[in-house]
DNA sequence: CTATATATTTGCGCGTGCGCAAAGACAAAT
DNA sequence: ATTTGTCTTTGCGCACGCGCAAATATATAG
């Protein structure tokens, strides 16, 4: 029952010598976690870092106030608490199964191991530049663009993470609630659910609880990227 | 006139054999840079990454709408233009000196055999993860807290890093215009005049123009932390 | 099938913070 | 001293989007 892995997939094991795969595979653990499971939590101490084998999982930070910000979903293939790990800090977020997953996990100290493999550590540092390009971009989207654009963007970026064709168009394929878009995008649950209203009564998707299908992605690009 | 610097003290060279620090050091170029110039471009390709030496260089990024945003103040020791070179692509944000700099430079070729030894990597990698950290503090902050906090602990931050001590309190030895203070916070020029008006009235702060010193630290932490 | 919990929608009012406009302050240049 | 350019301030009005409240829809459990 459990999918076969191409780990040459996973970006951070890309390009390796097989000796090297090899090491790195026998050297990780695997666990299955099941849909809305946490697997650690926001202040837990940083001890083992993952790669998502199958399923989906969201990052989350909670502000001292009590509101949440959903920093990232993470795909099949990428790797997550790589960072607190190397920083030897405790995790910054919470991470939560949104479906059935997969993962394998490696501790600090192998960690560090593998990172003594130059193509792992310039894989990671790719991995990382392009995390960090991707917060500049939020950073941006968040400091100068109204909200209508944000859940646009957002909602094209997970078509793009875990769009599956439909008929209807392109079905994002993951529990999503109007909360959960608003903590992705820096507003409101209100706000998202007037959006989504309005984007569904005009054709462009359409919507039922947790759910989120784009029937028009050039309409919603329009949104997302037209000056004016 | 040249400064002394110290290259243990550059993060990125942190706990390298002398060999190795004596081959970056011999494939390096310097070059000063005058206070206002412009280094690169947005869109430039990246060819070249570069190490603070002294001076202070400020990272801009504009929205095809042509609002800016600041993406950060480098600080003497920190590299910039290290990820767009790693990534093959081109500059995603402008670079401009806030006063007299001077930098160190690496091409591209250089910097891909830099990162395969071990211990620059390694640097790079916790470089990497600390700036993705802050760009998650940065989005989290924009996603969730008003204006005034932001402002708040934007000043602060300027202050650890740039901040000398005066009879009035810490001064940010930086030209900052209250378009800057906006374009690093997500706010307007209009907002962040209104705030740091009301603050000095307070005495929390003292500033003039392009100016700011921090007269009650203590205060200002209490609007950026407090909840409520 | 009923009960319960959770997610969603929408009306309504209001506050934050934007952005124009115009005046004022300050610095540099001639 | 005068001019010019840039930065800053502040009044004013308004729009976006928040957030309460209450009703409705949808899923889960017993």
């Amino acid at each position: 029952m459990v999918k076969q892995i191409d780990w040459h997939m996973i970006s951070l094991f890309k390009d390796l010598p097989d000796e090297t795969l090899a090491f790195a595979l026998e050297s990780a653990f695997t666990r299955k976690v099941a849909a809305d499971e946490f697997m650690f939590f926001q202040g837990d101490p940083a001890r083992v870092s993952y790669v998502l084998l199958h399923g989906y999982i969201k990052l989350i930070q909670t502000t001292p106030k009590g509101e949440q910000v959903i920093m990232r979903y993470v795909s099949p293939g990428e790797e997550f608490g790589i960072i607190a790990v190397l920083r030897e800090m405790n995790y910054p977020v919470t991470a939560q199964a949104v479906m059935d997953s997969e993962v394998a996990g490696w501790d600090d100290e192998t960690l560090r191991e593998l990172m003594l493999e130059p193509q792992i550590a310039l894989n990671g540092m790719k991995i990382l530049a392009t995390r960090v390009q991707e917060f500049q971009q939020r950073t941006q989207e968040l400091a100068t663009e109204r909200m209508e654009r944000r859940i646009a963007r957002a909602l094209l970026r997970l078509a793009q993470q875990s769009g599956k064709k439909v008929p209807e168009g392109v079905h994002i394929d993951l529990r999503l609630t109007r909360q959960d878009l608003a903590e992705l995008t820096g507003t409101s649950m209100y706000s998202v659910s007037r959006t989504l209203s309005q984007w569904e009564s005009l054709g462009l998707i359409v919507c039922s609880r947790e759910q989120v299908t784009i029937c028009l992605p050039h309409e919603l690009v329009r949104i997302a990227e037209d000056l004016q």
